[in-house]
DNA sequence: GAATCACTACTCGGATAGGGTGTGTCCGAGTATACATGG
DNA sequence: CCATGTATACTCGGACACACCCTATCCGAGTAGTGATTC
């Protein structure tokens, strides 16, 4: 069970997009350049992001990207869900009602144990991610690097 | 994010290994047949549960597997790790040190606040799976269903 | 000089190929059973 | 009748193809800015 990079992506840009602040917009070509990501793939990502109304996009010269809403108004869920789907990693297919096992008659209305408890489980993993914001995160990547989002900008105004 | 399927049918057949009961073994074929699934790919995932220590393996005629140890001792963790492996979903690559993003010196010591977080999530999943074992989802398979037990064996009895 | 118009460069957005992991299958090594055989 | 050896059928275990989704890329539609042109 692998979690797609475009959610790693996606959450490091709409720090650095925060931290562009909300006056310009920045382009996919800017954001991947940043990190050395491939920048066709990671517009997908922020594609992705816009759908989810996390971030607006503006087509043109001096377009880009921008925040939606601010940091905190953003759960790590948001952006998992934006990148990754709602669907649930784990997926009953039932297997209990195939072959000789099946029920006698009418099915199981109730639902398999087994996926309940999966359920429940992921249930917490969702909480733990919409628990946190990416304010918080913004807040402990500045206290590790404090020079981070004045960096930022500079090479922002750049070019 | 996709779970193997295979985590849903190790499940299934640890909770049918409980009913048969200890004394026999049940071979994938039976286990296999009785939910109508690919006999030869459910032996993959039960290899993966021997290597675990989950279930014991028997070769030969009358062989098969046998749970090495009682369901309320096997957490429903133990069954993920030993189908999905042990890693992580999410996986932090440290883009922020790639590029022009890049810190100015000695890289960052401290960890990407990103993957704090998102380990912080998992960490909850994690907990929430390791604190639900199989004895309990069997008690709960059984009282929608009390029948199943000796329904399992009668039919592992015929043939 | 000011307004208008065309042009250019730059952006997102979706449609289009490639690779890696999960999915599914196959055959070989090993063993307990059953049977035939000989004492 | 009992012991022994052999053949057999059945099991796991790992090695071998196939498919799907993530990864990566490309090109087209649309827009803001710029410059030239005309009144």
């Amino acid at each position: 069970m692998k979690m797609s990079e475009g959610v790693e992506w996606a959450l490091h840009s709409c720090v650095n997009l925060a931290w562009s602040g909300p006056d310009r917009a920045v382009s996919a070509a800017r954001l991947a350049a940043w990190h050395d990501l491939p920048a066709a793939y990671l517009n997908k990502q922020l594609q992705a992001l816009a759908r989810a109304g996390i971030v607006t996009s503006t087509p043109g010269p001096r377009g880009g990207f921008r925040l939606a809403r601010p940091l905190d108004a953003i759960s790590l869920m948001d952006v998992v869900v934006a990148v990754e789907g709602a669907e649930d990693a784990f997926r009953c297919t039932e297997i209990r009602q195939q072959g000789p096992g099946a029920g006698a008659a009418s099915g199981y209305p109730a639902d398999c144990a087994i996926a309940h408890a999966m359920t429940r489980a992921e249930l917490a993993w969702r909480r733990a991610l919409a628990a946190q914001n990416l304010d918080e995160i913004r807040q402990q990547a500045e206290r590790q690097a404090p020079e981070a989002p004045e960096r930022l900008r500079a090479w922002l105004a750049t070019r």
